[in-house]
DNA sequence: AAACTTATAGTACTTTTTACTTTAAGAAAA
DNA sequence: TTTTCTTAAAGTAAAAAGTACTATAAGTTT
């Protein structure tokens, strides 16, 4: 396999056509994230085919040959979900040489924060079934899909200490303790209200609406929505989300 | 190309034996950074052939058949410096439709830090040159390289906070105010000497050493290691590095 | 031996964080 | 209508961390 001959793979040195280069696979793969009820979960799918007929997984496809990346992940998850302009990112690239039963594919892996409660996913014929799992309790899951995952994790759970992602997972308007919940969910950590109250407002990111919660059996809190301008302006002043 | 069928290219539906799919070039591109008085620099070549022949680049090349990411990354970076054991690590994925003239490859992005003054890297058969160019000072790059190292720059200031990076550019036994130098240039922020003592000290992952440095027109400084065990220990107990 | 340079220790002040207590506001039950 | 309950929201005091310095020590060079 040339490992004898480091350089023969080297593209200034080989006389081989450039098309014998090209025996490599290439798909996307995207680990939604959503958030319901204080935890954290993940989307996945039934595949309806092998390999991994029945198998949970999480979805994904193969790139088209005139598509860029980021096109890619984009079209599966308005394909599977039917919104546009999800917030999504790529965090790595999955391609070990035993990764795929059939060939040699690699993975580039995406995440990405829907707001969970704006529409049920569909099976479809690619898909014989969609469910949301807590990430706490996950099935048993095709090819490297269990790393793929954890990896997701880790990176989130950086991600959300240096940018407001968090505020992706709730709807327009939330409350001062939806958003506690929400980052207690990703960080898995507790906070104390009033200063978690301190401290978000503080940093000058959401403003208050002249609105409140309703059917509430309690005094109502009052909503706030993210204001992306003035976190914009903000930014160069080194704005952290360290809670 | 089935834009307007988008299932067309779903693993589970498609007809087509899949080695009809297999029809990308996969290379692994790595930024290899050094650090020398004061400033950051990263090392490039100068291509000795076709596409881009004699433009600078980063040096990278083909993944073999049958070789895993990390493995490709680290045996192009021993290749070129002869040095063993350096630290990498995967940052991003390129792919765009049209970044390689010749075919859709798709590159997988690596930086890499090293001790800048162990070794003096190379020309050979396929680099007839080799240079550490400071990157405030980078000429214009093959491919989409420019773009490569803007994003593992973004990508190592952000590491370097969160992790102990820093001293990997560092010889074994430094002193404090060498650190404080590349903490700077990764940062290009300046600290109070006194201060940033005491916050390295503070977070006991260096030891001090019965030696000091040598050769200088001054007092000489303590030498300190970096105690990896300790950092080891530590970390759960959220250290994190920031200046 | 004096002058100079840099290491290292120390100090006083400010800001931020942390762990609470108190008060307010609305809903539901009596 | 009044009482009770729950949660919102504001306030406060102590501790910790960060900041901007000053002072002293330990070597080199002249």
């Amino acid at each position: 396999m040339g490992q004898n001959n480091p350089d023969r793979y080297f593209l200034s040195e080989n006389n081989l056509p450039f098309a014998d280069f090209l025996h490599f696979g290439l798909s996307v793969d995207c680990v939604i994230f959503g958030y319901h009820s204080g935890s954290l979960r993940v989307l996945l799918i039934q595949r309806g085919a092998e390999p991994f007929k029945d198998s949970w997984a999480i979805p994904g496809d193969l790139v088209y040959p005139d598509e860029d990346l980021n096109n890619s992940a984009n079209r599966i998850l308005t394909h599977l979900t039917g919104l546009k302009n999800i917030y999504f990112e790529q965090f790595h690239a999955f391609g070990s040489v035993d990764r795929h039963p059939v060939g040699r594919v690699i993975t580039i892996g995406y995440y990405s924060l829907v707001r969970s409660e704006n529409y049920q996913p569909v099976a479809s014929m690619w898909a014989k079934n969609v469910k949301w799992f807590d990430i706490e309790d996950l099935p048993k899951l095709a090819f490297d899909h269990s790393e793929i995952i954890n990896k997701a994790i880790l990176n989130l759970r950086k991600k959300v200490r240096t940018e407001p992602v968090g505020f992706e997972l709730l709807p327009e308007k939330f409350t001062l303790l939806e958003l506690q919940g929400v980052y207690e969910a990703l960080l898995s950590e507790r906070f104390d209200k009033p200063n978690f109250r301190k401290k978000i407002l503080s940093m000058n990111v959401i403003t208050p609406l002249n609105e409140v919660e309703t059917n509430v059996a309690h005094r109502p809190a009052k909503l706030f929505n993210f204001d992306k301008k003035r976190y914009d302006e903000l930014k160069n002043n080194e704005i952290t989300f360290e809670l």
